[in-house]
DNA sequence: TTCAAAAAAGGAACCGGTTACATTTGATCG
DNA sequence: CGATCAAATGTAACCGGTTCCTTTTTTGAA
């Protein structure tokens, strides 16, 4: 069927060349390229809007109408054309559609890792809110480098997307301005913006919720305090959980002894290596602020391994409250961010801001002290 | 700057206008069109390789062979074009050449949640590989709905991704028509295919896999043996593993009481409810297969909760091992399932097949079970 | 029945690139 | 020094839609 077809095209191509005359050159340029698209053609099934057009006797401007402005369109034209449509089970072309519109209904979302539960939750909202919008998501995993992060940031850009959620303020300004450049809105999340960079942010307060964990300790009569966080340098929300955490040790009027603090990669792996070296130093402290719950439970097993108990010998503290906080033995005393709700109200004010052409509106989500199974009043 | 620009482009074409002979409709109407395109030029500040190609003094044919084919254009042509691109920074738009080349770069991925760690751990590997061939990820999650995933599937047709990976086999044969009208590649995972279908898969072997869990609790004695699994209609991967526990329980002798079975969502409630119903039936279960370990670690809480002990009164076989089966106590036996290898060879093998144009190859990951501290001799 | 106004449909420019083919430039050689 | 051929560049068609503007058809009132 197919191969019957390429035939018939080619030949009416060859006919075409046949009877031109010789002297009229661009005619038979043409119909060279007429040749090519046949050719072409019988390969490729794709079917055009060109095709509906012609099948059902109208112009493509018409099939566009039927398709985007039914009501427009003659009540008759609508039918004829939404037959054919419906025969070929024609599907727009969406590329097509996006140059020629320049839009294209995507937005680019930036993470530094999905493994992480807490990371895959509010990506998660964004999706199903960009779904419901008929948005798609572009997603880029950083893997918490920001080399990969900018690689990622101008792809997601040459594809045009519509608007970019990221996480976390901190990036080159080369890239800030490459965004701006594209004139596309973007909204931070995961870490408050600071108003004067004027840019939108759907966040919590990282360091407040440092604040909290941190009081929560104090309250228990804790003063040796160890904190095992991200790696500052890379990453600011772990800079700003660090920096809650030296305030109130400041407040306190305890030293943070060096050996007190440990910068780690997310993976339970380094939050155990982390908890060793708090275990062996000579000073050991009687609680640990871990500033995100995948090192908090990677702390907890190494304890666990080494036969100290927890809350009885030492108090953890985590952040996030990832679901397996609740699975743990005991389970974690941890600061619940609202994952989730950042997710979808991110991706809502993005839409919003895509759709009056303005900029998105921040919003600042409380965070909430969910006290479990691992801390306990100090005994020392 | 930018306005001084609009002016002068506007009184260009007006001038333009203005010398034009009343008669010549045509040339008036380019004209108005041109004063149109100006008009937008002062708000949009995207650069085109036109623009480009008239600030390098050469046609756009040239500055598109200086970004894709450099070496077919001369030295110092070259240069000059570099750095007119560099002093705009000029990117091209990926959507116009994707309509150009027909080639998006862009891979679908549909997967039922993102949430769960099993599939963000495949996720994330399939999404390294794809970067690291230069191809961009879009992401849609069906939260197990055959409808969402349909709608998702036609979006990523729509937006002309170059291939698919989807999980599971199972789906109405109208999507695999559109799929297979699109003429793009795709790749099933985390369950075989039929290699009739003529469909590749890259994934594991879910019902050896079930049996594997199954065989290692009957090894150890068990013979009353309950299930917990996911919706089996919606679901060819539960389903699989469903047939495996009836194929064994069978092969044993045990007639599989119905309140033995339970299937649930993906979630630890679920788990729990699931497994509230088998210590509640008239003859319990002396050990439970959950088929995800999402269910598994719901299963082994509800236990915990009703001061059941596990394993020493029910042993708990899991199946995944995400990384949480290692937080939980007792640690959870599982069936380790390669995500991140699956992974990456599925995107592997999409892309090869998208470079050759053919058809990917499917492959077979091995499984394993990881004894952990869920299971025990059975006492009875 | 006639004619103006409204509704429907069509023609073609346009989005921003790529590339086949044509043309120009430059180098080589008899 | 002109002919020849390769290298470099330009021209314009093309990808598959949308939409402005124009033309045609229909409607409805006079």
């Amino acid at each position: 069927m197919k191969k019957y077809f390429s035939i018939l095209y080619r030949s009416a191509a060859e006919n075409f060349l046949a009877g031109l005359k010789p002297e009229n050159r661009h005619a038979k340029k043409a119909a060279k390229i007429f040749l090519l698209q046949t050719a072409l053609m019988s390969s490729r099934t794709r079917v055009t809007i060109r095709d509906i057009a012609r099948e059902a006797g109208v112009s493509t401007a018409t099939v566009s109408r039927v398709m985007n402005n039914p009501d427009t369109v003659s009540r008759r034209t609508l039918e004829t054309v939404n037959a054919v449509i419906a025969r070929h089970g024609y599907l727009s072309d969406g590329i097509a559609v996006s140059l020629a519109l320049a839009r294209t209904l995507t937005i680019g979302v930036v993470i530094p890792t999905i493994t992480n539960s807490i990371y895959a939750a509010s990506t998660q909202a964004i999706q199903g809110a960009a779904r419901a919008a008929g948005y798609t998501v572009l997603l880029g995993v950083s893997e918490f480098s920001p080399t990969t992060e900018d690689q990622l940031i101008r792809q997601l850009l040459k594809r045009r997307v519509d608007g970019l959620i990221l996480t976390g303020v901190e990036r080159s300004s080369e890239i800030y301005e490459s965004i701006g450049a594209a004139r596309i809105p973007f909204v931070v999340t995961w870490k408050q913006a600071d108003a004067a960079a004027g840019m939108a942010s759907v966040s919590f307060d990282n360091y407040q919720g440092a604040r909290l964990a941190m009081s929560h300790l104090v309250e228990l009569g804790h003063r040796r305090i160890g904190l095992v966080c991200g790696r500052s340098k890379l990453n600011d929300r772990a800079r700003e959980r660090r920096r809650a955490y030296q305030d109130v040790m400041r407040e306190i009027g305890t030293d943070v002894r060096h050996d007190w603090v440990h910068e780690a990669d997310f993976d339970h792996a380094e939050g155990r290596r982390a908890m060793q070296k708090l275990l062996a130093a000579p000073s050991r402290p009687t609680a640990v602020f871990c500033a995100n719950d995948i090192q908090a439970i990677g702390a907890l097993f190494e304890c666990q391994e080494q036969g100290i108990e927890v809350p009885g010998q030492i108090s953890i503290v985590g952040f996030d409250d990832v679901p397996a906080a609740q699975y743990v033995r005991p389970q974690l005393t941890t600061i619940r961010v609202p994952a989730q709700a950042m997710g979808e109200i991110a991706a809502k004010r993005l839409l919003e801001a895509i759709d009056r052409r303005g900029e998105p509106v921040g919003q600042t989500l409380p965070v909430e002290l969910v006290v479990r199974g691992t801390t306990r009043q100090a005994q020392d």
